[in-house]
DNA sequence: TAAATTCCCATTGACGCCCAATTTTGCCCA
DNA sequence: TGGGCAAAATTGGGCGTCAATGGGAATTTA
């Protein structure tokens, strides 16, 4: 699911996942950088709320704890769509995940993924790779 | 979130956190030398007061309890923002952070900090590589 | 008095909000 | 089965508002 960034730099994000997060009446868009992969991963509050919760669970002056609240606090920030159901694809997303005018979209559940197209095409090329290996190794 | 220092050595703090200060009415800014990471934090009197508890809670005579109470009392000053909004970047603040012309800021809840912006992703993926690690582990 | 700081104003730029045009999709009927 | 249509989705762009920026002038400080 490719799309393009216009040239105000807005993608307008496909119908199918904005129908979940109407689903679960979700107006604020939590948007952090994915943990393992070079991509934006885009939420609701909750699951910032659900770090924050585990981090809370710590002592707060713990050098652990602190570097996940770094995590959470400074890989993310709050966004909402506009009337037409976009999002302006900021600095902030395109330095992350390499983003320059295309956009590939991935639903993971309850959440979704924007991607370089490429990258995306490159890690998948690569997990298949090890897949293959693996199988090689297992015979 | 990052901000660039402009030549009279000014950076405007994004809207996003200056309306928390003013809905909690903050007009003095106690800015110090973050406990953990080499980043400045700002935030109001009441955040220091919590501080102040939760270091009165320890045990007062180990190093950690006094290094920190050293540093909440000694190792902040008081500043305010000019009339638009900005933050004078002093050699306080430079010198501690790393901080040249660039400033990024990470909202923490009700305190944020500025950093030095590649010593912010630096330490973010510190702690990614860190995370990854320990699941590796738990493999 | 020179340098730094504060105050003030003008310009720029980003973003939200809106509407119009175009494309795609799903569905019904001949 | 193939059009034809209506609804929905996407796309493009205008415009107003406000944050961000840059810099001049006044004021303070050393």
């Amino acid at each position: 699911m490719t799309k393009k960034v216009d040239a105000k730099g807005r993608v307008s994000v496909p119908s199918a996942f904005r129908t979940v997060l109407t689903r679960l009446d979700i107006r604020d868009l939590y948007v952090f950088q994915d943990f393992v992969f070079p991509a934006i991963s885009i939420a609701g509050p909750e699951v910032l709320e659900r770090f924050e919760r585990h981090i809370d669970q710590g002592d707060p002056f713990s050098p652990d704890a602190n570097k996940m609240s770094l995590l959470i606090h400074g890989g993310g920030v709050f966004m909402k769509l506009d009337g037409e159901g976009r999002l302006a694809v900021t600095d902030f997303i395109r330095d992350f995940a390499g983003i320059t005018n295309q956009v590939t979209f991935v639903g993971r559940g309850d959440y979704f993924q924007l991607w370089e197209p490429s990258a995306l095409t490159r890690m998948q090329d690569e997990t298949r790779r090890e897949r293959m290996e693996q199988s090689v190794r297992s015979t």
